[in-house]
DNA sequence: CCTTCCCGACCGATCGATCGCTCGGTCGGG
DNA sequence: CCCGACCGAGCGATCGATCGGTCGGGAAGG
């Protein structure tokens, strides 16, 4: 019903937080998302979501209380993988702004070109959510905003970045990383590592960071 | 059933991309417009549409073939005014790329932070489309696309830009531009034009324009 | 001028299909 | 022999869409 399975390893101080080899949902789960990306929570019944996972309708109620519940669980796993991993970039990152910065761009990036269907149902199936499960969604999504926000504004105020428009900026920026899951394939030409690459240097022109390479 | 009213005054030259005085759908569509916004496509249902029209359901399908030609005629009017206003502002700009960068972007903010209804649906309900409508409305999104990638590219092979990844930054400038739809609200601080001047700003920064503020 | 008729706009009632969900089971391992 | 995992059948509700109308206003005919 809930979520089981608390974040398995807090190794502190590791880059853990640039591991996507395990996979982050339960084949049942997972098999909903996909159907979930096909055609919409709305737009998917409760016997594709059972075939999708190979069961039978009762056997898939066996596991998931509801429609719903498949939706939240994956909401849940979706906004808190990205909020560990986010924490954990900064807390790599150390107070230098512009390495905090660069890893919280990689680490956006990352997530959504690794994940790309679990940040598109998180970011587009918002409606879909019951508005208890929803209120918890946006919360945790402004909470993850925030930690960009804080950054170009702490540069901004340390004059280390040169925007005019902190906040707007913040917004901008996260934007162009969320849209990362829109269009990113993991067959594409670029991996996600050099895509994050990419958009680290997008990043600090977007700020007016500094834009020296050297290895922060 | 089908588009009617052609653009009505095509007065070459002038600026009426940047007037939103007129409402861009018939007041059937508008009123389905907000109640897709609010349930999505296959979360609304036809008697929640016709009482949104004020009308019964069989005076609905009066007036539209099907849910689906609702939604068909949302997205065309949508694609079809932003790709006008676009070539407009394009042809208003001249050949100076960063006027052009400066036109186009300021066409597409305005567009999303007057119209972010329209532009939410044309982006997010892409899924709830039939394929042929799909392909056509595909199409023209990536026509959408190419009017920003043709002006980095150029922009950046004739030097002015300094932009070390064309299209990927063409790519999220354009996202960061459309995302404005997910958040603005006409009601907000800022008003769209003073939005738009933001983002003029921020879409030079990322793409390595010069930031001088000579009247282009 | 009045009457007739037509047609677009609209509606009450209801269609068959399908929806999310549940009941009463079966079955195999411990 | 019990219990977790699972399923065939089917529940009431609601879905998108349709049928056979009503109604008012304007053109046509006398």
């Amino acid at each position: 019903m809930s979520l089981s399975g608390t974040v398995n390893e807090t190794s502190e101080a590791g880059s853990d937080w640039r591991d996507f080899s395990h996979p982050p949902l339960p084949p049942i789960l997972d098999a909903a998302l996909m159907t979930f990306i096909e055609h919409g929570y709305h737009g998917t019944t409760i016997r594709q979501l059972a075939a999708a996972a190979g069961l039978s309708v009762p056997g898939l109620y066996h596991h998931y209380a509801s429609k719903q519940a498949l939706l939240v669980a994956i909401c849940e796993t979706a906004m808190a993988d990205l909020w560990e991993r986010s924490r954990s970039a900064l807390a790599q990152a150390g107070d230098d702004v512009v390495r905090r910065l660069d890893l919280l761009t990689e680490c956006l990036v990352l997530f959504h070109a690794h994940r790309p269907e679990l940040a598109f149902i998180a970011a587009n199936e918002l409606r879909s959510l019951q508005a208890d499960a929803r209120e918890t969604h946006i919360a945790a999504r402004d909470r993850q905003q925030r930690l960009m926000d804080d950054v170009v504004v702490t540069g901004t105020e340390q004059g280390v970045f040169s925007t005019p428009y902190p906040r707007d900026v913040s917004r901008a920026v996260v934007t162009m990383c969320t849209g990362v899951a829109q269009w990113y394939r993991p067959r594409g030409e670029l991996s996600p590592a050099d895509l994050a690459t990419r958009y680290v240097i997008m990043t600090r022109m977007t700020v007016g960071a500094p834009m020296d390479v050297a290895a922060r």
